[in-house]
DNA sequence: CAGTACATCACCCATGCGGGCCATCGTAGG
DNA sequence: CCTACGATGGCCCGCATGGGTGATGTACTG
């Protein structure tokens, strides 16, 4: 089973080189071409292509644009090709977009051919593959944003904390009241207080509203979860 | 300027056929191995490598475990290697958490020797690289996570408060006291009060600590951003 | 067995906070 | 011109909240 692909990009010699090079491949067929998006989309409907080769700048419509619509097809359509994009700049703000938009990858266009050779086998098999600029601005992004189970700062204090003290300050994070905290762990509400006041001494916060503020800075609760 | 490599897994085999591959190349050079994470970690800070292979599952302390102590060192320490993670097995939950611990890498035992090799020397370089089907779920993640800065429900009754009473409901979710926000915003604490009064009525919310709670969910406020 | 950590509850006290009610002032809109 | 609305501010009141202190029982650990 041959890889279909096609390459849209507006430079005639990028196209005849990429061409070249897959069409040298047993396994991969070149099936069509185009020179901006708009052509992008007609060809990858009409052809219906494994892979789409997309350079991210190029005028009429660019490669983003381009992706969303074969990755975001109309009713009617089915077809779904995997898009691998490529741009001649390092990584400009353009990679967040097509990843969002269902991008299987992102290359530069100096990367080594076999690189290029095997990203197209890779997408086509469902898989994804980034240049690896792109892979460390993903990663860092990732790991900073994502900042849920573990976090440096509040999450190392969280451990100071037993395990009933952290229960009611997550409560305190739903916005329960003291009454409401008592009544939900069947305790008397002076309890309540007393695991709250300890909670605040630890964290070295004033009040509830505090209280609610580092749940959510630590990760103990998150926006969603409710 | 050679590349320095750490080799940390606990089967002896994988060691020495990595150690050889690596050794082979002429800008790579192996100065130490390690059979478990504690050996890991203390090797690692004693021949500051450029890079370590960290296999993730290990006796003792896991690789997870160790990459964190490696790229989190203590005060005094100032070296930091990259870590590019290894596994047998496909993308188990542990990517993510090293993702976050800061590694630069994560690759599966059975990847072609090549790429092994290439891989040293991009995270060496100080990109990252990661195996395809990781790639495929971490951009799925970030493709669906990332949409959720605003979400339906609670922004839209943001739109029924004022410019001056969101402002309020923001300070609120800082943390701040209603004197605090009067100084903050030059008010009398008493207007302070009635902003907050018309703020907690307009979103049907009991208190500040509720306030709180909705700035987070309704993405006013977001974890991080101080 | 002694010591420690945790969970539980009580009493007292000061006050920050939220509710109710109202007044003034500017500006935008009919 | 006059109305509506937002922003600003004051007063009073009641209560939930937070601080301080102490006591009891249990469970684990040295």
């Amino acid at each position: 089973m041959t890889i279909r692909v096609i390459i849209v990009d507006d430079q005639a010699m990028v196209r005849a080189g990429f061409a070249a090079l897959l069409a040298a491949q047993a396994d991969i067929d070149v099936v069509g071409e185009a020179v901006n998006g708009v052509e992008g989309v007609e060809v990858g409907r009409r052809t219906h292509p494994d892979v789409v080769l997309m350079d991210v700048r190029m005028p009429e419509m660019d490669g983003l644009e381009a992706a969303r619509q074969l990755l975001n097809p109309p009713p009617g359509v089915t077809h779904r090709p995997k898009v691998l994009m490529l741009t001649t700049f390092d990584v400009d703000d353009y990679v967040y977009e097509a990843l969002r938009a269902g991008a299987s990858g992102f290359l530069l266009k100096d990367a080594p051919p076999a690189d290029l050779i095997s990203a197209v086998r890779v997408v086509a098999a469902g898989d994804a593959l980034l240049a690896p600029s792109v892979t460390r601005r993903l990663i860092a992004d990732f790991a900073t944003q994502q900042r849920k189970p573990r976090r440096g700062d509040p999450s190392l204090q969280l451990n100071g904390l037993t395990p009933r003290e952290t229960e009611v300050l997550e409560l305190i994070a739903r916005g329960l009241s003291n009454g409401e905290i008592a009544e939900k762990l069947v305790l008397a509400e002076q309890t309540v207080k007393t695991h709250i006041g300890r909670v605040l001494h630890k964290l070295d916060l004033r009040d509830r509203a505090q209280a609610v503020v580092f749940a959510y800075e630590s990760g103990l609760v998150t926006p969603g979860d409710g």
